[in-house]
DNA sequence: GCGATTAGTGTATAAAATACACTAATTTTA
DNA sequence: TAAAATTAGTGTATTTTATACACTAATCGC
């Protein structure tokens, strides 16, 4: 079956779930499409594979061409392609999930403007084609993920405490965790180490904050 | 970046890592080419999509129509579409691994007659396109999935004894494990139970035999 | 200086993983 | 037909890992 069979409609193209924590809530980014199909919709940024770009390359693209950012942990989740997930053409999407540091989010004005939001994971909207589908397994990796590997390191900023590197899998985990066997944890790993100094906010003892000792690298542990 | 912008060359296929126990060896299956690009060379089986073709579908039916094999387990590994990684066209390669029951390994003959064989993992010919990369993480994923899900199931026949499926993890692991403890780690998952019957076979007390309680299911465990 | 708030620390218990050696049943051979 | 050879089958003790749990420390605002 060659490929000499496709009409011209075949694309394929990358769609990304962005994930960051925001207001204490695990959160996504999420675009309004500006065309057909799903015209007004909102749906996971993404874009179409250019003839010679490479797939991660086209979702570092999407990524920095639809949200303005750049440098974030971005992996491969899934490749997405029934026929009929796309009502207009044949589309097959490799889609890919991000992690971004709270620090981080500031939204560049889009090349294309549009508009452009982060929602909570609970509280999303209805989302064009099969895009639900693709968030429900990307949050699913990301919890399971975070039992085996530092990957929630991603969501750190360039310095921060201890308590808030718990908060973060508290939120992912949506449970508590005990305090002192977190810390345990977290340091055994050697993938952290303090900075000297300390974050003082509110009216109680300053914490020790802490920095990735390789960023951007995810151990796989136990 | 519409899909427009494309030529006629762009083409989508599924490649497939077909592992099995062969000769107390994992083994996996390889065709020869009959075409450019590097025809008379080892590669994977697969196949183009189809206009109207699942993914999945499309893995299903090259494995059917180059080996006749079905209804063995298939899951998506990986998609690979580094521009460059097939010199005539640009190929977006969703790449699937599944895993042959040692009592099934019979090869029909396909319909397009080609040469198809196994191959020992550690004995494998220089392979076309990047296969060889396709190949290493499938295996990657099938030695860290065999820690802990129930995916060695897969690899036995309908009857089998707790040594073969022993043997099994014993030669994906490339290393021996205790006898009484892998007994007890096996039955207490509850996926298997005894059939009643025995095997006997050489000068040596016969085994209980036992057989999936579920086929086909694959349990995440621990 | 006192109240409020979050940071920071250790130990005891429970659960899970690991190490380890003999008896049982069968076939072959002497 | 008894002994040798071979693989099947079984339990316990030890080590390691995970979990549960409560108080002191430092700062800020009043």
């Amino acid at each position: 079956m060659p490929s000499c069979s496709w009409d011209r409609s075949l694309a394929v193209t990358t769609d990304i779930v962005i994930f960051t924590i925001r207001d204490r809530r695990l959160a996504l980014l999420l675009v309004k499409r500006t065309e057909a199909p799903f015209q007004g919709e909102w749906a996971l940024p993404g874009g179409f594979v250019g003839p010679d770009e490479g797939l991660k390359a086209c979702a570092t693209r999407a990524l920095d061409e639809q949200t303005g950012m750049s440098g974030v942990y971005l992996e491969q989740l899934y490749t997405f392609g029934d026929p009929g997930r796309d009502p207009l053409q044949r589309v097959i999407s490799i889609a890919y999930y991000a992690l971004v540091p709270s620090d981080r989010l500031a939204l560049r004005a889009p090349a294309e403007p549009q508009a452009v939001g982060w929602f909570a994971l609970e509280q999303l909207p209805p989302l064009a084609f099969d895009h639900c589908e693709i968030v429900a397994l990307a949050h699913h990796r990301l919890v399971s993920k975070l039992t085996y590997s530092t990957i929630a390191f991603q969501f750190m900023g360039e310095k921060f405490t201890l308590s808030e590197l718990q908060a973060v899998h508290e939120i992912i985990l949506a449970q508590r965790v005990d305090k002192r066997n977190f810390r345990k944890w977290a340091l055994a790993l050697e993938q952290i180490e303090p900075t000297g100094e300390e974050r003082r906010d509110g009216k109680h003892r300053p914490a020790q904050l802490y920095r990735l000792k390789f960023p951007g690298r995810v151990e796989i542990i136990r």
